[in-house]
DNA sequence: TAGATTGTTAATCGATTAACAATC
DNA sequence: TAGATTGTTAATCGATTAACAATC
């Protein structure tokens, strides 16, 4: 456990440095500056530097930094130098949005189980995954070593799901529901709101000019 | 045009708020104070008061918000007192999810048409929506008052795209493609990375503990 | 009035930026 | 060596929190 606490903005700019110098890496770049980089992602050099210090030091002053040895540094920092297994619970229009994303699976995170509640959805093939029913919580997740589960079932059953989850052993909660949910300390949880970016949007239109 | 500049976690905040609001009006509650919205959606009871004070004085001292009331400002302050329409370019597997996911309608974002370049794509239905060629984007986008554009397409087509979509009018861009787009000044733009909120899961697991 | 809660100011905390010595 | 760029410190900026007068 480290001692210093790390922003989640740095480790948000971290995850779009890693993207960045993957792209360069396919063109093959070979060496950056903390300038190519803020450039190609939109932020300060300063703030490249300062995100990278907290971790280490991976380059080489008058040089720069090798695409390759940075990026592999930051997937490591990041923790997707492994697999995650996933579990979606809830396969409405969120939860099976989320399951056909393919997306999660290019950054380690593979979705290996999606459960529900409805007869009618259950049986369902979301991409290759099967969608099966809700009692399969405890089962799948033991056998199937999942650490991350995400919730995208109805507000008032969120809190119920979570509970199953982090007493099965899931180690962190991505919650997609509108409800404050309770998590031992040691659970990592992290609540998200699909719409808020468009809300983002529509408050600039609507007030700042 | 305001001269002070409204934090973006403010904003966000504002969202979670108007939902928790939300809830209580169906619960039938009819006044709450900053510490019961606190103590609902997380925040501290000065952060609630210190993000409604930008936009005016809603509350009664000794007395609390009327929750309808409260609520309706925040919808106003956000722009949701009316309907924006949505464009999304791109129908993969990022695209089709957005577009199948209905959260966006109970907010006021109504997706209008939904665009790709892919011949197999073109003419499948995403709900009731019928993916059209790229070729129609200015018609579209000029007869149905499209104001939000949604870039899900690859990185090497978004900026194209993007200048098509501000040269027909559309005021704000959501951006999520892992590209750096460059938009003049008085077009809002926003980018958003949808793993990007497991990748934060990911580094705590991985690094906090 | 006594109790409660807002709106707002001042103090604190934390994050970003500027600047530069270190060094390739 | 001269030029370039890092790593890091100190200065700045901005956001959160604590505290309290105003007031219902």
């Amino acid at each position: 456990m480290k001692v210093f606490k790390i922003p989640e903005a740095t480790v948000m700019r971290l995850s779009v440095y890693s993207r960045y110098l993957n792209q360069l890496a396919r063109e093959g770049v070979e060496t950056v500056s903390s300038g190519d980089i803020a450039k190609g992602t939109g932020v300060s050099s300063a703030q490249v530097r300062k995100d990278l210090a907290y971790f280490g030091e991976f380059g080489t002053r008058g040089v720069g930094y090798k695409v390759d040895e940075l990026y592999n540094h930051l997937i490591k920092i990041l923790g997707l130098d492994r697999e995650w297994n996933v579990i979606i619970v809830g396969a409405g229009k969120l939860g099976s949005a989320l399951a056909l994303y393919q997306g999660f699976a290019e950054r380690g995170f593979k979705i290996v189980t999606v459960l529900d509640v409805d007869p009618d959805i259950i049986g369902t093939k979301l991409g290759n995954i099967e969608v099966e029913p809700l009692e399969l919580l405890e089962e799948r997740v033991r056998e199937q070593n999942i650490t991350i589960g995400v919730i995208a079932v109805p507000a008032s059953a969120a809190q119920e799901v979570t509970d199953r989850l982090v007493k099965t052993g899931v180690k962190a909660i991505l919650n997609f529901s509108p409800r404050v949910l309770k998590v031992p300390r040691e659970v990592v949880l992290r609540n998200v709101d699909l719409s808020v970016n468009l809300e983002v949007l529509s408050f600039n239109l609507a007030f700042n000019r």
